[in-house]
DNA sequence: TTAAACCTTTGATCTGCGTCAAAGAAGACT
DNA sequence: AGTCTTCTTTGACGCAGATCAAAGGTTTAA
């Protein structure tokens, strides 16, 4: 997950506008050009795979508008959720050949996209975006982390709650909304997705749904759309110290 | 995870020889030399908290010998481990001053560190050390997301199987000998961190290890030294597709 | 060698979540 | 508006793994 940062012009990359941020926050014009010339864009429908495991992976890019989701399959059919793909998230791997995982538009969706080789060629010559992306990495890294303490330890409400609190956080940073009081957002994922991410079933998702709204921490109309009346309240229910480590 | 990189001499750092290889595996002499000048030894005797989560971090570093862990632990006390680090494995975030978890050693450990600050500033200057880095990060990144379908989806069972691959596996990386037929090792985990490692309990541990050996998957002999005796039939065990994806 | 501390195994019981099943709701299309 | 499809909720029941408890091994130190 991305935040903007802070003092940075926000419209550097061409018509992409802020949205490649994440590649070139620090870029100089000159790289920028060079972005701008091997950059191109592919549009994707809900449920379409971008991206199947295994596959060669011609190019690099990010997520312009929509949502995208990262999962793992066993033979026999169970899917875990490894990284939920939000605008301006990077997808894809200097320096790999093969995806490792199925990357899966959960909304239409648009990305921008660099094809691998130049792009490789141009980290190599411009050290800012390595840079840029190892921090990228880290914090993929942490949030990775974070959900394996959900996965591994954590009950079927806590993970409920802990995942609100993510999507929560993430419309709040956007907004730039208070964390404190009531928080309004839609849910980007099916009740199954959620499962999927939460390593549930989907009858225990929505039952814990249902138990959180009879208990009047969250209330929820026509299925996606939530409130939090209370983001203190929603973060005792995920079983997290204080801000919930969440941040960042 | 690190596998050494073929072709690359392998002592390049100095006193440290190949542990080093992390960091500098593409480093020519002059940034050899001035790594050898930032950096120092850290001796942790086996149980030792290397550092506490939430802990300002003044340095970087890689493991030289021993084991040690990355864990997460919730008010009540729950633990999930995020990360084993085995020698030559990296310690510490650049750009990072807060520790986001505890590093343990598990058994005693001698690590090799830098100040954070002359690293961070031997970075900027040395593209190739934030290249290394980020593959580095990146294969941090695939294994913690593997772990996540471990711990999302798979059974007591397939949990256990699945440590014990990544185990042999990487033994039998560093003796370089056969995948196939009899693989044997110490494990280098109590049950208790093999069940925080596992997000289980280390009763339940203790009984699918029992379980492995009356089938035949297993021997075990004191407690700690284990015989896979076929690799094909563990990693069916652990319900991974052919070779598991533990590779990387 | 004996004791003490720790780690591991095994048993009995309990429970949270999965599984199976069926009945609502909410969109989507005609 | 009405039908179809897809998503969601709710109920009944069973089981994998947690919890509680105690005994058996292994290691360390005296």
């Amino acid at each position: 997950m991305l935040l903007d940062m802070p003092g940075q012009a926000p419209s550097h990359c061409g018509d992409c506008q802020i949205r490649h941020r994440a590649v070139c926050a620090k870029c100089d014009t000159d790289e920028l050009q060079r972005l701008e010339e091997i950059k191109y864009y592919r549009s994707f429908e809900a449920g379409q795979t971008v991206i199947w495991s295994g596959d060669h992976m011609g190019f690099v890019g990010s997520i312009v508008t929509g949502i995208a989701t990262l999962t793992q399959t066993m033979e026999d059919g169970r899917t875990q959720m490894v990284g939920l793909l939000l605008p301006s998230d990077f997808v894809g791997r200097p320096g790999r050949e093969i995806a490792p995982y199925d990357v899966v538009a959960t909304s239409d969706i648009v990305m921008c996209c660099f094809r691998r080789k130049p792009f490789e060629e141009m980290m190599e010559s411009t050290p800012h975006i390595a840079q840029r992306l190892l921090q990228m990495t880290l914090d993929e890294l942490d949030a990775a982390r974070e959900w394996m303490l959900v996965l591994g330890r954590k009950k079927a409400r806590e993970r409920i709650a802990s995942l609100l609190a993510i999507i929560a956080r993430r419309d709040a940073t956007l907004k730039l909304a208070s964390l404190q009081g009531k928080i309004e957002f839609d849910l980007p994922l099916t009740r199954e997705a959620m499962a999927d991410y939460l390593g549930l079933t989907l009858e225990t998702v929505s039952r814990q749904i249902s138990a959180l709204k009879k208990d009047g921490v969250i209330s929820v109309e026509g299925n996606r759309h939530v409130t939090v009346h209370d983001m203190d309240t929603l973060l005792q229910e995920a079983g997290d110290d204080t801000d919930g480590g969440i941040l960042s």
